[in-house]
DNA sequence: TCACAGTCGCGCAAAGTCGCTCACTCGCGC
DNA sequence: GCGCGAGTGAGCGACTTTGCGCGACTGTGA
């Protein structure tokens, strides 16, 4: 990536977090801490942010994005999006679902040469500066409290796409391994979500576990891959596994 | 390709995506990484654009169509939206064109029991919060700089809806009533607009005549009303009236 | 005060970019 | 046909940037 185009992430970076490590800086960034380091300098020079030692800190006001607060398992959520986002190449096409964990996701993603297609209209606002990310949005009525387009555009828009991956987000999973959903409009948009990818990756924090959920999204069988973490109940997770998915558990450090 | 041209089509590039590696820049224009350094020195020596290592930025804040014509002739834009506003009547269903006049247009629907469908991402964002709007947007590629939505995601969008009332925006409009755009990718999603609306509304202030524009949207007899302001090159108006288009003129006061 | 873990700054090698030169093509006038 | 000049693409040495290792430094807790 260009240097220039590095200097401006990180100052957007900055603007949403307020204060940030040099290590996740770097990660953040897709470059070296060295690297990380000396764009730190740079900016520090030239009065665009603060320099502490180990880190930086915003010069200009923190703009708080908007119900972050609202993510209950957040911590969760996360370390299950940094997972997610390594199995993400370069050049793929990507299709994120609806839903706060794939939002945690799209934060994830900033700074790669890949294009996201999404009907979460949360993931637009985290990316739609992003110079680098191609963002793709299918159509669809807004719902605007649940960030999200619905109805017959939307799925017309998924007939027309084929990703390389789908990441998945459920608000609950069954102990024989059915992927539930609350909303039935939803439904639809999910479903063929599925039929326009090459591979499945569903996330889904141990709370989800049974969670909830009314209208059937999907199977074990429909998934490739379950991102989760330790908590998950152990049973359904076998019921997975013997479906031939693979299951990533992660560890959450508290 | 001549190197006028190419001069003129890399600042095009630039102003779009703000900032673009040599590497890139070589590709998009279809020439050789030493010419495009060439190009590019050449540009930087004339103040056209920021040299970088590894790339060239835009010259100045990136060029926002939006935030700056925003203010342009906001006046003229204002009343037109008005007179525009009272077209449309409750239940409607009103698609929106890009640009910023359709935006001070949505500014004017607040409220109003209506469905905006639209690839204009300021619309959006003006009105996602509205509870009495329904909102629907058409699927597509996001262009940040042009805040809109294009590709066959928007064609194939617009061929699945049916409005009562297209409001349409333009860079230009020529004395024989040529009605023009500037940016080729967003020809094919405003004729296809005109393909699916009962009636179609131009809004052109009268620094649209005969403004600017290199690709040719439609012609007057694609037009049912045209709202403009008094100042607007009346041989122009006779035309569009000649084809049976309704012209209305509003008076801006200053 | 001291130990220790984490952070920083510097030198170095590798990779990427730049600027220069040179050969080639094309249009133009003789 | 032939030379001329402008523009382009390729090769190559010089330079810049990047990532890594290592020793020096800073902050924290005993």
């Amino acid at each position: 990536m260009l240097r220039e185009n590095r200097h401006r992430q990180l100052l957007r970076l900055l603007r949403e977090e307020g204060v940030l490590p040099v290590g996740q800086i770097a990660e953040r960034l897709g470059v070296s801490e060295a690297t990380a380091r000396r764009d730190l300098d740079d900016l520090g020079k030239a009065g665009r942010l603060t320099r502490v030692y180990g880190g930086a800190v915003a010069r200009e006001p923190v703009e708080r994005p908007f119900a972050e607060e609202a993510v209950d398992d957040l911590a969760d959520k996360e370390a299950l999006a940094r997972r997610a986002a390594a199995e993400v190449e370069d050049g793929d096409v990507v299709l994120l679902d609806i839903g706060t964990t794939t939002l945690q996701l799209a934060r994830q993603l900033h700074g790669r040469k890949i294009t996201v297609a999404t009907s979460n209209l949360a993931v637009y606002e985290e990316l739609k500066d992003d110079a680098e990310v191609t963002l793709v949005l299918l159509g669809g009525q807004v719902r605007p409290n649940y960030r999200s387009l619905v109805g017959h555009l939307t799925e017309s828009s998924l007939g027309q796409l084929y990703a390389d991956r789908l990441f998945l987000g459920t608000s609950g999973v069954l102990p024989d391994g059915r992927v539930l959903d609350t909303t039935d409009v939803e439904v639809p948009v999910k479903q063929a979500m599925l039929n326009s990818a090459r591979q499945v990756v569903l996330l889904a924090t141990a709370r989800k576990f049974p969670g909830t959920g009314t209208a059937r999204i999907c199977g074990p069988q429909d998934i490739d891959v379950l991102i989760t973490n330790q908590a998950s109940d152990p049973d359904t997770l076998a019921v997975f596994r013997e479906a031939g998915v693979e299951v990533a558990v992660e560890v959450v450090q508290a």
